[in-house]
DNA sequence: TGGCCGATATGCT
DNA sequence: GCATATCGGCCAA
């Protein structure tokens, strides 16, 4: 018999962009069978890589709204997805990684030929991996999926955002140190952040 | 309306 | 480490 879980509520994602990203590490997400932990997320906040500003009218969503699943496309074949944050200012965090912890079967199945390891170390990844679709764009952030804390915060690292032009030297990126499914390599060359 | 580019993933060298 | 698939979003014209 294991306790209740304690479920994100709106307030988790109207405070300012870059604590809601550091705090969704470790927090477990589920969607219908499957659910992993959150080991990577970015913050985006206006700044000069954001989509709020690369992307201004599909982008407009990370202005307008708060705790709202902000989909996009990339590269053609890819997707990802964010929640927005904060009411009075421009906001999203990207959900980068999960380590993944049920429906491990079904994961596998979406993923056919990958490695546990690689199943859900990227954006595009857990997209597949949760099952999710383009039809959660704009949807309240609660609607299709769960979100529980974590009894205990992980031991996070920051560092530069993945894939971006602009805006690189800001420490927006967040992951939990050590967990072999973050992207990229990684925390190991990262500096860990005040608990 | 044409053309450029991207918050990526994957396969090959 | 590097090339490339593949297409929506955006803007210049």
């Amino acid at each position: 018999m294991t306790r209740p879980a304690r479920l994100l509520d709106a307030a988790f994602f109207s405070r300012d962009t870059r604590e809601v990203a550091r705090d969704l590490i470790g927090v477990t997400l589920r969607h219908g069978e499957t659910s992993g932990v959150i080991v990577e997320t970015e913050a985006y906040r206006g700044d000069a890589a954001s989509h709020f500003v690369t992307r201004p009218r599909t982008g407009r969503i990370m202005g307008t709204t708060c705790g709202a699943l902000y989909v996009y496309r990339i590269y053609g074949m890819h997707r990802c997805m964010n929640v927005t944050t904060e009411t009075d200012h421009p906001g999203a965090v990207l959900i980068r990684a999960l380590d993944p912890t049920t429906g491990l079967d079904i994961i596998r199945a979406r993923r056919p030929g990958r490695p546990d390891r690689e199943l859900c170390s990227g954006p595009a990844r857990l997209f597949v991996a949760l099952g999710l679709s383009d039809e959660l764009n704009g949807r309240p952030f609660d609607e299709s999926l769960t979100w529980s804390l974590p009894a205990r915060r992980p031991e996070i690292a920051t560092g530069p955002r993945i894939g971006i032009r602009h805006a690189t030297e800001l420490p927006w990126r967040f992951m939990a140190v050590d967990n072999p499914h973050v992207s990229h390599g990684g925390s190991r060359r990262l500096r860990a952040v005040a608990p």
